[in-house]
RNA sequence: GUGGAUGUAGCUCAGUUGGUUAGAGCACCAGGUUGUGGCCCUGGGGGUCGUGGGUUCGAGUCCCAUCUUCCACCCCA
């Protein structure tokens, strides 16, 4: 198949790419006003870091993971996900020897082997943020907050904020006892899967989605019941700083997130609109993935957000992206003696930092217009060679639909000034 | 991995009970006389009818397989 692309993957061309260099330019502008530096680390690791950081009994280990031996036999994993890769960039360069904590983001593409549908395609793009090296409750909120200022720099709505503590190593264990107790005595009001989640990870079950179970689980003990101390002050502060940040929130006592590493807090945003996959957003704290991963005993948090997941919520939201005009000027020449001119021409207004194009295929006047037209350029410099004997070029507003002479040496300046009067553009993403 | 729907020009679609050179609108390119756009008019280029088999004298139209896309499940972003 030479012509078509792999499955649930895109190609992002000009006219869509724009929204992209939208979003990573808020991305950035978000981050550092956060005091967050940017990581890029490898597309693809080694497949152990996946198997042990996110753990080996989640569905992306067990069946979304796009692995492959290289040549030299060792086994390779397309990232599934950027936290346990964050991680080992932080043990590795050792960033736990400098001032803590160490604050990072990252966008880019990632990896699952899934069927693609609305909103979910094999590869996506997440932009992801990880702190480590504090407990503070503070950060929690403060990594809350920052996702939903993310989305609300978009002008996204109605975004709704779930929140819950999964507990800590010391408490859980307390919890998957009650847990299995509790629907033990309910096997046969279960799913199919919710009968194997029994045994491996009771905590699932609160998750899922068949009416059968949430109705058997309607009583059960939630992580809230069997919180130890520790963990039950920690996110009662949580929610106090995030009241205080005005972040409104839902503590929902079913969240249970599909990665293995997390502990204490645990959130996830959602979005109506956008077809069955309505989360857009989702993270938690990981105080155990360091030590997981071979490092010392360092704490961590962090959020991922789904990049196309945002625009769908955009475009369905009716927001328009700002866009700025793709040329300045345009160059059109009259005759044979101005084109052998164009070239240079052009290349000097670039010089001086303009947006500057031409005509390539030796088309009329009359058709250099047309085109001109059809690229929404607001100015377009004619030029023929009785122009170039007087050393003028006639400038031409095609808005108003008025041109005027002005000399050669001044036409950088009045495209110039002319940008600056129609500064914000009218190119604008429609939906 | 499971189930359902879909696939004709770049885009949106038409295509009669299977029958001769597969059409439209939009888009693209060029013209509508002397150096000029947005409207209008004329002309032009462009289609392995998703792909591969099969049935038939003959298939875009029927059958099978396969792939893509979409929707849903599982799960996630």
């Amino acid at each position: 198949m030479l012509t078509t692309r792999p499955r649930g993957t895109s190609d992002i061309l000009p006219g869509e790419v724009e929204k992209w260099q939208y979003l990573e330019q808020v991305i950035h502008r978000l981050c550092r006003e956060y005091g967050y530096s940017e990581i890029r680390t490898p597309i693809f690791e080694h497949t152990e870091l996946f198997e042990r950081g996110v753990g080996e009994t989640t569905d992306i280990v067990q069946k979304e993971m796009y692995t492959f031996l290289d040549r030299g036999g060792r086994s390779i994993t397309l990232r599934p996900e950027g936290t346990a890769a964050v991680v080992r960039a932080y043990l590795e360069n050792k960033l736990y020897a400098g001032p803590q904590p160490v604050k990072l983001y990252y966008t880019g593409p990632m990896f699952r082997y899934d069927r693609p549908q609305a909103g979910r395609y094999r590869q996506f793009n997440q932009f992801g943020v990880e702190v480590l090296g504090s407990h503070d409750p503070a950060l929690d909120a403060e990594v809350i907050a920052m996702a939903m200022d993310f989305y609300g720099r978009l002008g996204l709505k109605n975004l709704n904020l779930l929140i819950n503590s999964v507990g800590c190593p010391r408490c859980r264990p307390v919890l998957r006892e009650k847990l299995q107790d509790f629907f033990r005595a309910r096997v046969d009001r279960l799913c199919s899967h919710c009968r194997g989640r029994l045994e491996r990870n009771p905590l699932r079950i609160l998750d899922c989605k068949e009416e059968r179970c949430r109705e058997a689980g309607k009583d059960a003990p939630t992580s809230l019941d069997y919180l130890c101390p520790d963990c039950e002050a920690h996110f009662q502060a949580v929610l106090k700083q995030l009241e205080k940040l005005g972040v409104a929130f839902t503590v929902d006592r079913s969240l249970v997130r599909g990665l293995d590493y997390y502990t204490n807090t645990a959130f996830e945003i959602t979005v109506q609109g956008i077809g069955a996959q309505n989360s857009i957003g989702g993270g938690g704290r990981y105080n155990g993935l360091v030590k997981e991963c071979g490092g010392p005993d360092i704490p961590g948090i962090g959020f991922a957000l789904g990049l196309e997941r945002v625009l769908l919520t955009m475009e369905q939201q009716g927001i328009v992206i700002p866009r700025p005009p793709k040329l300045d000027v345009f160059l059109a020449t009259a005759d044979e003696a101005a084109r052998d001119r164009a070239l240079v021409l052009v290349q000097r207004l670039r010089q001086e930092g303009l947006a500057v194009d031409m005509d390539y295929l030796g088309r009329s006047l009359k058709s250099q217009m047309k085109y001109a037209g059809k690229l929404g350029v607001g100015l377009v410099v004619i030029l023929g060679s009785d122009e170039l004997e007087r050393g003028v070029v006639t400038l031409r507003d095609m808005s108003a639909g008025s041109q005027r002479e002005i000399p050669l040496d001044r036409l950088a300046g009045e495209v110039r000034q002319h940008g600056l009067k129609h500064v914000s553009g009218e190119g604008k993403y429609g939906s």
